[in-house]
DNA sequence: TTGTATGCGTTATCAG
DNA sequence: CTGATAACGCATACAA
């Protein structure tokens, strides 16, 4: 800059008013610096914008890992909709780690990030390193896992409303005893879909019954666990709703391996509407998640925060709303159309 | 830290010193600082730092999306092999458009990282841009996608033994015409991964026949309709080695829908070990492309040419060693074998 | 519309 | 071992 000001005669101000485009500088001086700028490759120095004005550009993720289905394409709805608004984006994974969690919340804070996307560690139950981020008025939005209450800004699937429609669904399909695949109840979410299926439980006036939900950490080992535990029940479900598709798909298999006809004799549904549920066969019935439109919302919701600048904000939830994707797994059908192959369908990578 | 120092009754130098461990420093001091940091909450300004230093401890990427398995996984490696460095991580995606990809080069240029990994858009015929970076002497490493040559730092799977190896697999089954679903050749990792078909071809004595190479963008949609015309040829394959997952599926379930046997009509193997492989009606072989690792060695490549701090680096190029995992959509077996489902295999997230 | 002067928070240099 | 000072590159308050 100190060049290019020494080079037309100028003044460094009139300079950086040219190149932020600011109100009051003239057109043609304007054309000269941005020609000159280009000419001698100018490049700008977001750091020491940054440090000057107290701002930097850039927004801080924090995701428990990047990987699998759901985390990657928030991620990618995020970087999407941030760098459309001139922010870039600098990600963390706590790895299910409270510890890693904290370092990676004091990392971002020193980074002098213009805002906070979390979604919550495993592993995180007391949350109060989030207070000091409060503290700074640096604006903070949770997404999935979250913070529950309403002071905190967050973007979450509506997962109690994924777990009642699922549980809706398999009772519209003749199910009487459905069985549930729950995930650690101190996370939100699967505390949420345990309870929209005993909503529709109740609704449909069936009892409650603590034998048919099983406690998993959502993976397919377990989810192979739990089947065997269900079918040595003396009186076995007929579904089973798992609060993810991995628990789901050991469920289907376990319950294959010991001779079910999927879905007539156990109708299976599971959640995050993974990539390969498409591909099981038969098909996985699950929740699509929303995940880009996730990311989306939660920069939006966080660009208002940082617009508001400071201003009081008064916290908002936002709520998506899941998608029921029915496939075969859950779809009670006449034996002949079960021999048609399910490979053939289409898949969107 | 002005506070500090006033609080202490010392020069500012004197804090900065205890705060960044500096030799000369008195240890007794060092502790009274750092005690007192702790008490006022003291954040370190990392752009200050930077702006001050010339150098930040961020790493930018650029891939082409974070999507699918490929890239999330290697994001992940490069994340957690940067962190342990001590470095944060700043993430672009090009969309697979070479204009993005200048855009966010810039981007990451005015925000003065230490580093930048890239992977190529798939539109990115000419390189010239990153010319910038290296007349800046700043540190880059490709991986993946890679401009050519050996006066570049690249990352890639060993693509062309991928080719090989799949195709050699598929002889020693006994196929003696295997057709090649091939991706866009002006990126290296569809053209090596063709090259190393020929390979195995030609070493077998087999004479390389263009009616069996299509050409397609690695969509499933494009593997279907290879396939097709695969099966309209006067001489069909009896098997086919694809360079990507996606289209290997789509060829996969046109084989089947037209009534052939995979794999005893039809043999098939992909690339890239996409998570569904493991799920699909048989199982289908495929080439791990070891992600974590690459994002690991692109990482420790990148940082010994940050070490090496503007002295003379010899570029280097690294080649993973694919693995070929063998499933059941290549391994030619008696009819009575066929009829077990897959569905019973283990499968991690 | 333009220029002058100052400071953002940190660290390197040099002198004590 | 410690301190005073300047500088990194940019943006603003204020004056002209």
């Amino acid at each position: 800059m100190a060049d290019l000001a020494r080079e037309l005669g100028v003044s460094m101000t009139t300079i950086s008013r040219a190149l932020s485009d600011h109100h009051s500088i003239g057109p043609a001086m304007k054309q000269k610096v941005l020609k000159l700028a280009k000419k001698y490759n100018y490049q700008p120095n977001r750091l020491a914008s940054a440090l000057r004005k107290g701002k930097s550009q850039l927004i801080g993720i924090i995701v428990p890992y990047i990987e699998g289905r759901f985390f990657p394409s928030v991620v990618h709805g995020i970087e999407t909709a941030a760098s459309k608004a001139g922010y870039n984006v600098i990600i963390c994974q706590s790895n299910e780690d409270v510890a890693q969690e904290r370092r990676n919340l004091e990392i971002l804070l020193s980074a002098q990030v213009a805002g906070i996307l979390v979604s919550l560690s495993r592993t995180t139950l007391d949350v109060r390193h989030f207070e000091k981020v409060r503290s700074r008025g640096l604006p903070l939005v949770f997404f999935d896992r979250i913070v529950e209450g309403d002071n905190v800004n967050a973007v979450v699937l509506n997962d109690q409303e994924g777990g009642y429609v699922s549980t809706r669904h398999l009772l519209g399909q003749g199910c009487r005893r459905i069985a549930h695949l729950a995930g650690p109840q101190h996370l939100n979410i699967y505390k949420n879909r345990r309870q929209g299926y005993l909503d529709a439980l109740r609704e449909a006036g069936l009892a409650e019954d603590e034998s048919l939900v099983i406690y998993t950490d959502m993976s397919q080992d377990q989810g192979v666990a739990a089947m065997r535990q269900l079918l040595a029940l003396p009186e076995p479900p007929d579904a089973v709703f798992a609060a993810g598709d991995y628990s789901a798909l050991g469920a289907m298999q376990e319950a294959r391996r010991q001779g079910l006809q999927v879905p007539n004799d156990m109708a299976v549904s599971g959640f995050s509407n993974e990539a390969f549920t498409v591909i099981t066969e038969p098909a996985m019935t699950t929740i699509d998640q929303r995940c880009e439109e996730m990311g989306q919302a939660a920069v939006r919701l966080l660009l208002e925060v940082i617009d508001a600048d400071g201003a009081p904000f008064t916290p908002r939830q936002v709520a998506l709303r899941p998608e029921l994707l029915v496939r075969n797994s859950s779809v009670r059908q006449a034996e002949t159309e079960l021999s048609s192959a399910n490979l053939v369908r289409s898949f969107v990578p």
